[in-house]
Parts: structure tokens; C-alpha cells; sequence
DNA sequence: CATAACTGTAACAATTCTAGTTACAATCTG
DNA sequence: CAGATTGTAACTAGAATTGTTACAGTTATG
């Protein structure tokens, strides 16, 4: 189950532009922290911004930061920002309409999904990016 | 990000089972309701027999049927038997160690990752199979 | 105002996951 | 013993994700 690694990278750059409040941080070095393509780093901040979590700066000197302080920012802003994520997903093909487990399943799950994605949602705004980065820079390595 | 669809389709199948206790279902009946191929239903099953949740009985007139009565299985478990999932991944390549925030941010997110699990169990268990398949069975479409 | 430093984004390639398939040994019923 | 059925390994196909290359558009700065 490769489910959304874009969360975790999401989290990981806003460390990154927490760290460094008002100044901009360039595509390659933060790619460089990730360990990914720029690019990469690129097409996530543009989720960011869209959600006006981050803003960017084109030309030279340009780069990203952060909109607001990392206070007034809360994980779960930053799943809706990046979600293309589900807990679960829905089979594939779908299921025989001939059945009436089949015929119903989907509805029924659909619902369920949107329940416990509530309740991700509830949890993880608990935790602002202040409260991540004091953890991190807390954290005994 | 294509999450688990393995506990979609063991909702599924355990709702098909639930349907006809005490009646083993073969998994090629099973592979028609979901509209998938007998060996995923069996290898899907064979999780969930892991979990004790149902008992398989290879041999002709075989199949299988659920280990207890539906109000006495709940999502959670189901979810446990299933889960290689977890709500957010970890990034493909770790990231630069030489880095602060590199460095520590894979435990924090690890921990975090393990408190929304927590609360996703803990919202699936409060669903018994047998409050799905009323649900199922009262839907109407 | 020319240049070099950046972002944004499209288009494509590579990789990794997941699901589906085939095949067959082991097990059971009657 | 014959036929039905599970368990599982090994392989294939397809989808999804991630990474790469390329380049147009912006902006600071000498």
C-alpha cells in the first residue's frame, strides 16, 4: 500500500521553511534535505501555495516560504492541501450489481470513508507545525 | 494514492459470509460478488483466517464461512487482519541525514503516523459486521 | 538592460505497487 | 478413486507514483 507519501514530504519541506521564517528557500535545496528531484519539490509547493499555506517568489533570489507563522498552521490543513488521499480505497472494477451485497457495498463504504476520514482530519488538527518543529528539534538522534 | 482496497473488499467478502452463515462460500462465488479473480478472494481470505475472523475448509464442498457471529467482529479487526496500511507513507528515499531536520523528521512523522492509525482503529471499532450489513441490506438503491 | 538565478509546468521515462492470471500440489467428500 | 476446492508460488499486466529533462516566464542586480 503505497498510500500518500506526499503528506510526509509535505510535513518534511514545512520543517524546512519553519526553520527559516522570512527568508526564501530555493527548490534545490530543499530538494536536497528530501533527498528528491526539484521538480518534485516544485509540484508539492504548488499544492501549498494553492491551499496558501506557503508562497513563492519566481526570478532570481526567488523561492518559498511560509504565508503565516508555523503557529497558525495545523496538520490538517496540510492533508486537505495534499490529499489525494483515502484511508481506504474502492476495488477497482466495480462489484456485481447482480448481487445485492454488490449493489450496495459501495454506498455503504463510501460513507464509512468519510467518517474515519473525519476523524484523521479531528486528530491531526491537533498538531500545529510549531508543535512538529519542537519535535523535531527536540529529538535525540 | 491508491490505499488499501484490500479492506474494502474484505468488507465485502465478510458481508457475503455474514449473509450466509454457517454455509461455506467458495471463493470463485466470492470472485463474482467482487468482480475479481478466486485467488485474490484467497489470498484475501487467507488474511483474514490469520486473524481468526473466518475458518477455510479446502477439499470438495469446501469454502469458507466467518469464525464467530457477525456482532462479534468489528471493523478494527478487519482492518488489522488486512492492513499493510498505514494513512501516509514515508518518502521512497530517506532523507539527508546531514541535515536537522533530515535527520529527525522520519521518527516524528513515524510517531505521528502511529497516533492516527490509533485513531482510525478506534473509530472502526465501533462498527460491528453486523452494523454493516444492516446498513447493506436496508440500503436502497 | 543583459545576465544569471529561480519558479512553473508540460512531456516523457523509469520505477514500484497492486491486481490479475496460470498452474499445480494438497486436501477432502462421497 | 474422481471431482471439487483451497493454498500458494511464480509470473504478467497494468496502474500509479516518482523522477527527469526541457524550456518559457519572472525577477534581482551589477
Amino acid at each position: 500500500m503505497a498510500a500518500n507519501s506526499q503528506f510526509s514530504m509535505a510535513v518534511h519541506v514545512l520543517m524546512m521553511l519553519a526553520r527559516s521564517r522570512e527568508e526564501n528557500l530555493k527548490s534545490d535545496f530543499l530538494a536536497g534535505s528530501v533527498n528528491t528531484n526539484p521538480v518534485v519539490i516544485r509540484r508539492l509547493l504548488g499544492q501549498l501555495a494553492n491551499a496558501n499555506l506557503v508562497v513563492s517568489q519566481t526570478g532570481a533570489n526567488g523561492g518559498t516560504r511560509l504565508s503565516r507563522c508555523p503557529s497558525e498552521i495545523n496538520l490538517a490543513e496540510v492533508y486537505k492541501a495534499v490529499s489525494c488521499g483515502e484511508v481506504f480505497a474502492l476495488h477497482g472494477r466495480s462489484p456485481n450489481q447482480d448481487c445485492p451485497v454488490g449493489r450496495n457495498i459501495e454506498a455503504v463504504l463510501c460513507n464509512l470513508q468519510k467518517e474515519i476520514d473525519h476523524s484523521v482530519v479531528e486528530k491531526l488538527s491537533q498538531y500545529s507545525l510549531q508543535s512538529v518543529f519542537e519535535q523535531v528539534e527536540t529529538a535525540e538522534t
